[in-house]
DNA sequence: ATGCCATAGGAACTATGA
């Protein structure tokens, strides 16, 4: 089966788009990052005419996260990241698919401008999401945590280490809480198919002709739990949706699960 | 150091992003 993240920077925006995508690739799960609209603004009529039930967390101007599965309802297992009853913000939602597949959609805060109260909720945000994710690892099932990370884990995952070293993406104290998350025992997929140094972008800028000139980093990722990542197959990034007119500012990454 | 470009909301411009 194929599980796919993708962060469409406005759903509505988007939409053509990402119905070509979906139809195009056929993903049986689809996590979707950065919606930009409230809930009652979610495409609903148009995702399921593609073929997929979907269950989403929205919200109005930014963030806002969307699980989708292809002939099936998602069952809702938790919406927001739990771990702080004052955070707003819709970054986390987390379902539950066939054969006891747990799935998450997570957009995880930027950080920028830092050093600053962004980047301290940035990491506390990660915090939160190590203790989740240990809670899922307990459960000894088949989970993947897919979504926008922010967070470039190594040198090789970005076009150019000077041109981000000051961006909240890349600091130590970010690579340091990815790392942390990766110790618990979670696969990042990417890397488990191409290891580095093969450079594997999922994003690249609007601004300075980034995508002409490659100029991009590798900040979308799905970490598998062991019981997911022995079902690994494959994984890539379908470069081929940031070329096109009215493009998302990020490609979709998936995986092939046996 | 800032803008570059894009989206949403709302109707000029700001907030947000990475």
């Amino acid at each position: 089966m194929r599980i796919a993240t993708f962060n469409v920077n406005g759903i509505n925006a988007r939409l053509p788009r990402l119905l070509e995508w979906l139809e195009e690739t056929r993903p049986d799960v689809a996590c979707l990052q950065e919606l930009k609209a409230d809930d009652d603004k979610f495409p609903r009529g148009a995702i399921e005419e593609a073929g997929y039930g979907a269950i989403w967390h929205g919200q109005k101007g930014f963030n806002g996260v969307a699980l989708l599965a292809r002939g099936a309802a998602p069952v809702e297992r938790q919406r927001g990241l739990p771990g702080d009853p004052d955070d707003s913000h819709s970054r986390y939602i987390e379902g539950e698919f066939e054969n006891g597949l747990i799935v998450a959609s997570l957009y995880l805060p930027n950080g920028n401008p830092r050093p600053g109260p962004k980047f301290e909720y940035k990491l506390a945000w990660m915090e939160r999401l190590r203790a989740h994710a240990e809670a899922l690892l307990a459960l000894e099932r088949p989970v993947v945590l897919a979504g926008d990370y922010n967070v470039i884990p190594s040198d090789c995952d970005t076009f150019s280490v000077r041109a981000m070293a000051e961006d909240a993406l890349m600091q130590p104290e970010s690579r340091a809480q990815f790392r942390r998350l990766l110790y618990q025992g979670w696969t990042d997929a990417i890397r488990a198919r191409h290891p580095e140094p093969e450079p594997v972008y999922t994003f690249w800028d609007y601004q300075a002709g980034a995508w002409a000139r490659d100029a991009g980093f590798r900040i979308d990722h799905l970490l598998l739990s062991p019981m997911a990542a022995d079902r690994l197959r494959d994984a890539g990034v379908d470069r081929a949706a940031r070329g096109r007119d009215k493009a998302s500012d990020h490609a979709p990454v998936w995986i092939e699960l046996g």
